[in-house]
DNA sequence: TTCAATGCAAAAAATTTGCATCCCA
DNA sequence: TGGGATGCAAATTTTTTGCATTGAA
């Protein structure tokens, strides 16, 4: 960071933990809910994830409805899927990847030529129902 | 919809128009400014998805920056994913699936057994550079 | 010691709710 | 004509911005 002239300060480091902790993609809210004891301003929280989404070390989640979760990039967590409750909206991450190389490739291709859409990665949402919201 | 005491009211029907229409997940301001000539209140707009999402006729689909996009239901679409531009964070469809149903019931069972979760469904977001941004 | 980062307040954007009026069935 | 739906206004929620102060390097 500070090649960059950025500074690693106490709330950064703080979100950046929260995080590392968590094995599961947050929100703005969550990050601030898991400080415990160490302080960051929710503004600063904002800051903080959109900086480091910025800089490549942080991903942006949508699964939550209208809110935005955070989670650390691929290159930390290595690629993985989400299974999202359909029911209380709950995140777990499931390790690993569903599509074939060869599957992909080929959409690569396929997308490249009809649509001039130029492909780099993918989002896989696995939907259901969690433990908890399947036996209430 | 009669049969649930609810009624086929003008800004209902100019929703669901511009859905059917347009190919493509739209926010809520999306359809406010697909309207054309229509009216309809912002606040309908809203009243009237969330409705159509609770019905199963419309689905929500969670590509947008913090914001939410509705499009048709699979039962009127088909099964299909999603083409995301990283830049601008235009969608567009693909149709088919490209998820093996070999894979899909294996990891089906897998999540049943592992984690107790029931999968119901699932949502691949291809993420690229679109024909515009790509150019540009 | 300097300039980026923080925190407060306030603005902006996105969504929901209350309530009187309207209008579809 | 009655009860659900609309639209306006206002309240909530989520996110961003302005600015004086603080603090990491």
């Amino acid at each position: 960071m500070a090649s960059r002239g950025l500074r690693l300060t106490g709330p950064r480091q703080a979100v950046v933990d929260v995080l590392v902790e968590q094995a599961t993609p947050l929100s703005v809210a969550e990050i601030r809910d898991h400080l415990k004891g160490r302080r960051a301003n929710l503004v600063s929280i904002y800051r903080a994830v959109n900086l480091l989404c910025g800089l490549g070390l942080f991903r942006v989640v949508d699964t939550a409805k209208g809110k935005q979760r955070f989670e650390l990039a691929e290159q930390f967590t290595g690629h993985h899927h989400h299974l999202v409750c359909e029911v209380c909206g709950s995140v777990e991450d499931l390790d690993g990847c569903l599509l074939e190389d060869d599957a992909l490739n080929a959409i690569r291709q396929r997308v490249r030529r009809l649509r001039n859409f130029r492909l780099t990665g993918h989002d896989l949402k696995l939907v259901g129902v969690c433990r908890q919201c399947d036996a209430g």
